[in-house]
Formats: structure tokens, sequence, C-alpha cells
DNA sequence: ATCTGATATCTACAACTGTAGAATAAAGTT
DNA sequence: AACTTTATTCTACAGTTGTAGATATCAGAT
């Protein structure tokens, strides 16, 4: 089948975040536990569907160790980071980065957030 | 029935990008018709489905006029961009603005177009 | 050799999405 | 009045997503 990944369903996301929290290979109870601790509650099946479905996806590889898969991630959560933020300007902001701008500062952030990011974005980050 | 605004899926944005960009009512032939200039060709009935669904989501309001259907949007482009910026802020970069920061220059931007985000930002567009 | 507990794969299913044909209805034509 | 056009609403349907129970496996305990 081997899908794209333009773009990672919410839930799938909630589990490269925590695929992305550890070192390397993570089992299901890894996630399990670190979802847990985020107050998020999902019956084990569940968790093996989403990682099933991230490797389909080829965000993840599985190394079976025994009984037990070991998952390592495909993709980094910083190339990810990059293809969602660039999608969003695109999709949502038409490519515009005055409108960029104006929806990030519309987003909540307090003035010194915005300075911070400002201030960040100009030390060139990557 | 009244689904929620949390996120509008891909296809309906497609749609509200076309609202906002003309003078409020508007009618599925102007839909249309924007949406071709775009390039993106859809049939008449799916896009009064998506209109449908945007005014059972809140997001749209119907005034009939004969036995056309006129559309005004309910939540404007800078609410539903702030609202998006914020979730990728706190969905995808954890709150981080550092995370969110790196995101924004890996996401293609030009050296010139980071200088000129900073700027803006620094500008305080609202 | 069996039973038990952990782990994974299969199957399920309802809600949501993307797309659009079929059926309706009203308005303009002849 | 009958016919054609046009815009809307209904119905449809396959693919995706969120969640998880049922089933099958295998390793360790008895």
């Amino acid at each position: 089948m081997e899908k794209t990944i333009y773009r990672l369903p919410d839930a799938e996301i909630e589990v490269m975040q925590a695929v992305w929290d550890c070192t390397p290979p993570v089992s299901r109870a890894d996630i399990e536990r670190i979802l847990e601790d985020k107050h998020r509650r999902l019956a084990p099946t569940t968790i093996l569907t989403l990682l099933s479905r991230l490797v389909e996806r080829g965000a993840l590889v599985i190394s079976k160790q025994g009984r037990s898969n070991l998952y390592t991630p495909v993709i980094s959560r910083r190339d990810y980071l990059a293809s969602q933020s660039n999608r969003f300007l695109n999709k949502l902001c038409g490519g515009d980065i005055h409108i960029l701008a104006s929806a990030l500062c519309g987003s909540g952030l307090s003035r010194e957030e915005v300075a911070e990011l400002r201030r960040l974005l100009d030390e060139g980050k990557l």
C-alpha cells in the first residue's frame, strides 16, 4: 500500500511525538507509558494499530526483538515539522509571509513570546 | 449535525479560501469560478456539498436569493488562521516557540523571507 | 505437557472526507 | 401548457481515521 506522508492524522501524530521523545528503538509499551504520562489513555491494541499504520506509511520501521516489535522513526521530528510549517504557509497563508506573520501574532502568543520568536528567527536557526 | 470548527477538512478549506477572497455574499457559481481560476475543477454538486457542510459547521450562513443560495462567512480568515497557528504551535511544537522558530526556518523559506518575517513580527502586526 | 500472561495481528465499525450522480424544483422559452 | 435550463437537495460510495474487541502466538510458570 505505502501511503504518503503528506500529513499524518492526529492520532498518529500523538504516537509519533511519543516515539520522537525517546531514544530510537521504542516498544509499544514505551509509547503506552509516555502517552499515559500525558494522560492520554489508549488500549494497547489501539496503539499497535496506530503504530502499524505509521509503518505502512513509511514513518516508522520495525525491528522484531523476540515476540516484541521495536519501532524506529524514519522521518525526523525536525523534517516533519519543516514540511508541516511549509504546508501551513502555503495551504493556509497562500504562501504569503505577511499573512503568516499576522497569523502568528494573532495566535495567542504574548508580546514577549513574539519578541522571543523574532529573536530566534534573527539568529537564523538552521 | 452541528460539527465543530476545530479544524476544517482540506476540501472545505479550499472553499472557504474562495469565499474569503470575495466580498461577502457569494454564490456557488462565484466559488466555482474562483476555484476554476486556480485550476481546481469540482462538480457543481461537489461544491454545494462542501458549502452545506460548512453551513452545518457554522462557518457560513445562507441567505436565499430567489432559487439561489448566497453564503456569508461567519468566521473570518483572520480568526481561523489565528486558531490554526495556535493549534500548530501547541499540537506540533508542544507550545515551544523555539521549536516553532526552527520549524519555520526549515520550511523552505529563503534567508530573505525569514528576515522579512522577523521584521514583520517586529512591527507587531496586530 | 499445561496453563497463564504478554504481545501482536485481524476484524470491526461508526464517523468523517472527497466527489459526484440522481432526483427535485423553479424559471425562462417557445 | 410543455420543454429546457439551472440551481439545490438527496443519496451514494469508497477511502480514511479513531478505537478497540476477538483471535492467535509464544515464552515463562507449574
